[in-house]
RNA sequence: GCCGCGUUCGUCUAGUGGCCUAGGACAUCGGGCUUUCAUCCCGAAAAUCACGGGUUCGACUCCCGUACGCGGUACCA
């Protein structure tokens, strides 16, 4: 495939939606597969969303997936500039060629009115479409219209009772009736234009050749089909790639922006790996041809083949699962060797985190946690003094554990510093087996000492990161507390 | 309402007319390992292939219809 040129538009609007990385992964990795370049282009034609950090947001995250572009408004391109808002003149030049030509007409009906007629169209029954009012405009009205400063925009026109064929290399030749087409607004009375108008203009422009994106844009193609043949570009409709819509968990609706796991900035502040959540939102769409669940992004290629042109990806719409997104996420935390491991959890962790502490706890904790955030309750007793909870003491079954741990303590003073892990296991079986408590019994209690908790990482090991003093600082602390309350803590 | 797309275990999927008494993964449950929790290993349960008609010697696979779901129906993208 020679000249592949893929693009993504988003709008800046706020954080990204995992949609967008989800579509960019599909570009990129086409992109790269045929040696093509992946564009970034800015959609900011909304002026009431527009949110002003959007795009630096929008590019960080993109990094941050590693979903690197060619050609973008920050570094430019041979077919700047990549931000709409700065290519105006051009869409109003081909929306009043469009006037021109026939094709496209002002429209002066003000809100209220199109509004009115929605809603009468609603009562009645009625697909919600613009009525033509401003179709059967004369040229002098238009003219006085213009003259008065009236505000207009600019609406296609789309010929009646004609058959538009989309060609979805998903869902094959998808034909439409041209008389249920609205006569869409292609530039607005702010003078921006609206997507379709600025898509159609841009992809033929920045000769863009595949378009993945959603499948909500399905039913909005005849539109762009048909401005493409208005504007005499026939010969360019790149080949459209709809991708099945992510939905909610519960499957009812698209993965809303409203809901937080459909930010990336979630799956950010849970400490999920990049290649990861990637690794999931390819895993959903497609499968891997050797039946691979973990697999590098670049697989993803195997998905595209050439002769005739064919995308492996399912049909239908997928939910999104957070549960196996963690487990995968899990699973490339196990694959990582501990040093890298490190770097990144400590790239999360930032730097209130010692760590040469962090780097002893990462073998400990690695197949413990499925994202970086579980490391911080998991570990948090290494980092600052627990917190006892009788409750939480009753539930190891000893029965008068201030006893115990006074024994803990004498043993511990006698033990060779510094403590080995080995012969402090075998120190510890020993006495358990003298003071006849089950060992499992035991060495729950004395985890509950220096950790006020029920679980942790291995026992030994964490001992060894508190260090020696810490440890019998703590037992010491809870068998006062014991004392305190009567020491009858297991009623 | 209208238009479009879809429908295989709870979830993601395999399956392109006989290999399917439907395979895998996650989740669930049971067991092993084990100082807790995990990891790891073994096993179980889980889909009358949405439903009804065709076509065919034979259909999860092809065709039609119905139901349900999703998407669209903006001077949002």
């Amino acid at each position: 495939m020679k000249n592949v040129r893929v693009r993504i538009a988003p709008s800046p609007t706020g954080y990204p939606h995992i949609g967008t990385i989800y579509q960019a992964m599909f570009d990129f990795v086409f992109a790269k597969k045929y040696g093509g370049k992946f564009i970034v282009r800015i959609e900011d034609t909304d002026r009431n969303r527009f949110v002003e950090k959007a795009e630096e947001i929008i590019f960080n995250s993109l990094d941050w997936f590693g979903l690197k572009s060619d050609e973008n408004p920050k570094i430019g391109g041979p077919y700047a500039p990549y931000r709409q808002s700065e290519r105006l003149d051009i869409y109003k030049k081909y929306a009043f060629e469009l006037v021109e030509k026939g094709h496209a007409y002002y429209c002066f009906c003000t809100k209220e009115r199109l509004e009115k007629m929605r809603g009468d169209q609603e009562t009645k029954k009625l697909p919600p479409m613009y009525d033509k009012t401003c179709l059967n405009l004369n040229k002098d009205q238009v003219e006085e219209n213009l003259k008065n400063n009236i505000p207009y925009v600019i609406r296609m026109k789309v010929p009646e009772n004609r058959k538009v064929v989309v060609l979805d290399t998903l869902a094959g030749e998808i034909g439409f009736n041209s008389s249920q087409i609205d006569h869409q607004v292609i530039l607005k009375s702010d003078g921006f234009p609206t997507y379709h108008l600025a898509v159609v203009v841009d992809d033929y422009l920045m000769k863009v050749t595949h378009v993945f994106r959603g499948k909500e844009w399905l039913p909005s193609t005849p539109k762009h089909i048909l401005l493409y043949e208005f504007l005499g570009w026939e010969d360019s409709i790149p080949t459209f790639i709809h991708l099945p819509v992510i939905l909610n968990a519960d499957g009812k609706g698209k993965l809303s922006k409203r809901l937080k796991t459909a930010s990336v900035d979630y799956y950010k502040n849970m400490g999920f790996l990049p290649e990861a959540i990637l690794n999931y939102l390819a895993n959903i769409v497609w499968n891997h041809p050797e039946g691979k669940e973990i697999y590098p992004l670049m697989d993803l290629g195997l998905a595209f083949h050439e002769d005739p042109f064919r995308v492996d990806v399912t049909s239908s719409g997928p939910r999104f699962d957070l549960t196996k997104l963690e487990w995968m996420n899990g699973e490339y935390l196990r694959k990582m060797d501990d040093e890298s491991l490190s770097k990144r959890l400590m790239e999360f962790l930032g730097s209130k985190y010692e760590g040469e502490v962090v780097k002893k706890l990462v073998p400990l904790t690695k197949e413990r946690i499925k994202k970086f955030a579980d490391f911080i309750p998991l570990t948090s007793f290494i980092f600052e003094e627990p917190k006892y909870d009788m409750e939480v003491l009753n539930k190891v079954k000893i029965e008068s554990p201030k006893e115990i741990l006074e024994e803990v303590i004498k043993t511990l003073d006698s033990l060779g510093k510094p403590w080995k892990v080995d012969a402090f296991e075998k120190t510890f079986r020993q006495l358990a087996e003298k003071l006849e408590i089950k060992v499992g019994d035991f060495f729950q209690l004395f985890r509950f000492a220096i950790s006020g908790k029920l679980v942790t990482p291995p026992l030994f090991e964490s001992i060894q990161i508190l260090g020696e003093k810490e440890t019998i600082d703590r037992i010491k602390k809870l068998v006062v507390i014991s004392n305190r309350i009567g020491g009858e803590t297991n009623g």
